[in-house]
DNA sequence: AAATGTGTCAACCGCGGGATG
DNA sequence: CCATCCCGCGGTTGACACATT
């Protein structure tokens, strides 16, 4: 309703694309360039629509596109990145941390002090959030040569049912309710085992970090977690993120009203970190309250006063940032943090044992 | 050998949402 | 504020290849 077609339907030519009518996308836009979909088929003679244009081009004839199947590392990394950013399960974890960490005001040190040290994990969050809603486009990031589609048919046709022959719920990424298996431990409850995940993540995004600002600050001028933090706050990362809630233009705060609201409907996730008790943080937090105190400095900003230069172009590079960072650590895409819970990812026995107990 | 079933994958459809003028 | 363009998504279709009966 209200929109028209993106083109004349009558005439246009539809289904599987000839050699000819490739060869002249292809010269088209080596001579122009992408863009104004809408006005090439035209521009290019062709009778397609824009659409079917750009979707040709993004899928099949793009230069950069990797032909062929898929070897076992990509499904692999395909069935990972899924886990992290391919389902609104995690979605709404990574903004109940957000949430449960903005609703830890001034005075409340209890909960700090359960929460433990700061860090960059929000900002990691932050840029999950964001990125969940583009699963399929943050997947194909990580995957060069393949393109959301290719990963999506993927899923749908060999993953999807792979991780279901292992008995894995493919939107959780959770041993089905009813067998746990022998070698399964307790199912942990879901809340559980993603905080379990992420905070496994977050700390090591903290020692990362660590270690990087060793190459920064001499070992002479001493150094606090707060001195990481603050790296960070005063980068254009924090920068961004001072302005969160200031704003509903604020892409990640769309975001995350979004799916604020939406946390009842799915009725997924509402416990904070204090609440599951997630025993990582409590043995390995430093529990500084110099942290504590940037934190309420950070997640309290109705009060800061910050002069408001930030870009949604700058911030939207920050929640990539923030993305990157957990995908890069600990370094190329290893994603072997995500196995430090033992009885969360299975991937390596999938792609082991799938081909042996899932053969189509 | 023919009919039928199944899997794969490129392509399409309709929609929502951000960007822009 | 509105209309339009563009992008990305989930879901689906249809052609084709291959397997099974």
């Amino acid at each position: 309703m209200g929109r028209t077609p993106c083109c004349e339907k009558k005439g246009l030519k539809k289904g599987p694309w000839t050699p000819e009518e490739d060869e002249r996308l292809i010269e088209y836009i080596n001579k122009n360039g992408q863009g104004s979909w809408r006005a090439l088929p035209k521009l290019a003679g062709l009778l397609r629509c824009g659409k079917s244009c750009r979707l040709r081009w993004t899928n099949y004839l793009r230069p950069d596109i990797k032909r062929g199947p898929f070897s076992s590392e990509e499904e692999k990394l395909v069935i990972q990145l899924h886990g992290i950013v391919g389902n609104r399960y995690t979605l709404h974890c990574a903004l109940s941390l957000v949430l449960s960490i903005d609703n830890i005001g001034p005075g409340s040190e209890s909960r700090e002090r359960e929460r433990g040290s700061s860090s960059v994990f929000p900002l990691i969050a932050f840029g999950l959030i964001r990125k969940s809603l583009e699963r399929w486009a943050a997947i194909a990031s990580q995957l060069p040569g393949r393109t959301d589609n290719e990963i999506k048919n993927l899923w749908n046709t060999h993953l999807k049912r792979r991780l279901v022959c292992m008995g894995i719920d493919p939107q959780t990424h959770e041993p089905m309710s009813t067998s746990n298996g022998p070698n399964r431990k307790p199912s942990t409850s879901p809340s559980t085992r993603h905080m379990a995940q992420w905070e496994s993540a977050r700390l090591e995004a903290e020692a990362r970090l660590s270690k990087e600002s060793l190459l920064f600050i001499p070992p002479s001028l001493g150094r606090t977690s707060s001195d990481y933090f603050l790296r960070i706050w005063n980068s254009e990362v924090g920068e961004s993120f001072r302005d969160i809630s200031k704003g509903s233009k604020n892409p990640c705060q769309s975001s995350i009203s979004q799916a604020s609201s939406s946390t009842t409907r799915c009725g997924s996730v509402s416990v904070t970190t204090a609440e599951i008790g997630n025993p990582l943080i409590g043995s390995s937090a430093t529990g500084s309250t110099e942290n504590g105190d940037l934190e309420n400095k950070l997640y309290a900003d109705d009060s800061m006063d910050i002069s408001d230069s930030s870009s949604s172009i700058e911030l939207e590079d920050s929640c990539d940032t923030a993305l990157q960072l957990l995908f890069d650590f600990p370094a190329n895409n290893d994603m072997s943090f995500l196995e430090h819970s033992d009885d969360y990812t299975f991937c390596d026995a999938i792609m082991a044992e799938s081909s042996l107990n899932c053969s189509p």
